[in-house]
DNA sequence: CGGTGATTTGAGCATTCTCAAGGCTTGTGG
DNA sequence: CCACAAGCCTTGAGAATGCTCAAATCACCG
């Protein structure tokens, strides 16, 4: 289903300001941007997902967050130009780049649409300090269960989940590197977590959340209250 | 020192859109915002220090981002209009509370303004993400010299910083919550330090960075290239 | 000078990591 | 259609980092 539908309002905001926008693709693996590039720009996502990563010197990778169809993220800005992430691509991509000035404008349509960004910068911001929170304090189940859910409840929001089933392209590499485990414990836990009935795996791009209120039992998290804090409260 | 002199063109721009703001003050311990709670609205902190928190249902306190005089933040919006974080004084603060309406008009004013609001959500990501980097993957020396550095230069941008060392307003149990350890390790990790020359306190209440290169090391950060991502680059 | 809260240090324990090896799936070329 | 290669998943075993619990010391404040 193309996200278009469901992000209308925004993308079709966009496209009415005649801004100069374009859409541009990737495929998976392509890496956008790399930490430390000049960017003065933000992006919106329109098919795919993207994945904003960082390294340590030695080596270890960790992604700070993902990017699902229809979210919107600010790269960097006049004042603050370097951007403090690479972008990859998880997935095959489509979106849109949007240079800061265009958005900035005194102009009534952009009064709407910087509400709208404002209010998806407020819902990256609470999902980065979710993952925050987590990776200091929480179990490997406790994250792996959190990350499941997150993305279901992300997923869902943009109609990508069928049956408590939805498209997973990542590896449990990825997964680790974005929960903050190994590989190999990723593993370990996604194993318990099929076994006690949980999870299943329909096919191997595909994730099954069978047993929602198990989950969100280990992840800690009210699924209701967690959705409101995570996604943006769409206008009537 | 008056951080108006350092942010004067922030604050002045603010002060001169004669919008109706005014000067808040909270002490020390005080909760300015509770997670969950309504708050459409922005804060540009004028003194002391604040922390943005969360907690897992068994009680265990996070922070995510610590607040210093002349930081900007979004709390939330419009279409996202619940706090994800908790906003707790971590010393006595002066503050302005900035109703997100106010922010986004059409006034050649408002401009320059949101593009320096603009910068430091840019800057204010950045840090986070080093952050959850941090937390992925870092031992807890890592962790804790890379707090340490952080800390020393955003105060540095501010002139907070004189000969090497600055006010350090927290106990190890909060930096503990801000790095992802518990008190008594970074108990370990701060003697150790001082130990081996690294740090030291002139007293209680300060800390002072004496091996500045030894910390970058640990930290595996090039202090250069670091502040230019976390920084705000001001308009000449 | 007692009391409260913060720091310091020790000892044992638990979670997760690393290293290693085997199996499965998918795609490619003969 | 089969053989092989590459990448990913799975499982085991031992090691390590950081946690919890506990107790002693220190600093500040009324």
């Amino acid at each position: 289903m193309p996200v278009e539908s469901v992000y209308s309002d925004l993308v079709g905001r966009l496209l009415d300001l005649t801004l100069p926008v374009h859409i541009e693709t990737d495929a998976k693996g392509t890496s956008i941007i790399s930490e430390g590039d000049d960017a003065d720009k933000s992006l919106l996502l329109l098919e795919g997902w993207l994945a904003f990563t960082k390294m340590l010197p030695e080596g270890e990778t960790q992604i700070i967050d993902i990017m699902l169809p229809g979210d919107f993220a600010i790269l960097g800005s006049e004042y603050a130009p370097v951007s403090a992430c690479s972008l990859d691509c998880l997935s095959d991509v489509r979106y849109l780049s949007l240079p800061s000035s265009r958005l900035n404008r005194d102009d009534p349509n952009l009064i709407e649409l910087r509400k709208l960004m404002a209010a998806m910068i407020v819902a990256t911001q609470a999902r980065t300090a979710e993952l925050v929170l987590r990776k200091g304090n929480a179990s490997a189940a406790n994250r792996t269960a959190y990350a499941l859910l997150e993305l279901f409840v992300r997923l869902q929001a943009i109609n990508h989940v069928q049956d408590k089933q939805y498209h997973f392209p990542i590896t449990q590499q990825q997964l680790g590197e974005f929960v903050g485990l190994s590989n190999v414990h990723v593993c370990r836990t996604m194993r318990r977590f099929e076994r006690s009935g949980l999870i299943s795996h329909p096919d191997s791009t595909h994730v099954k959340l069978d047993d929602i209120d198990a989950l969100c039992e280990i992840a800690g998290i009210d699924l209701e209250v967690f959705a409101n804090e995570i996604l943006v409260r769409r206008p009537a």
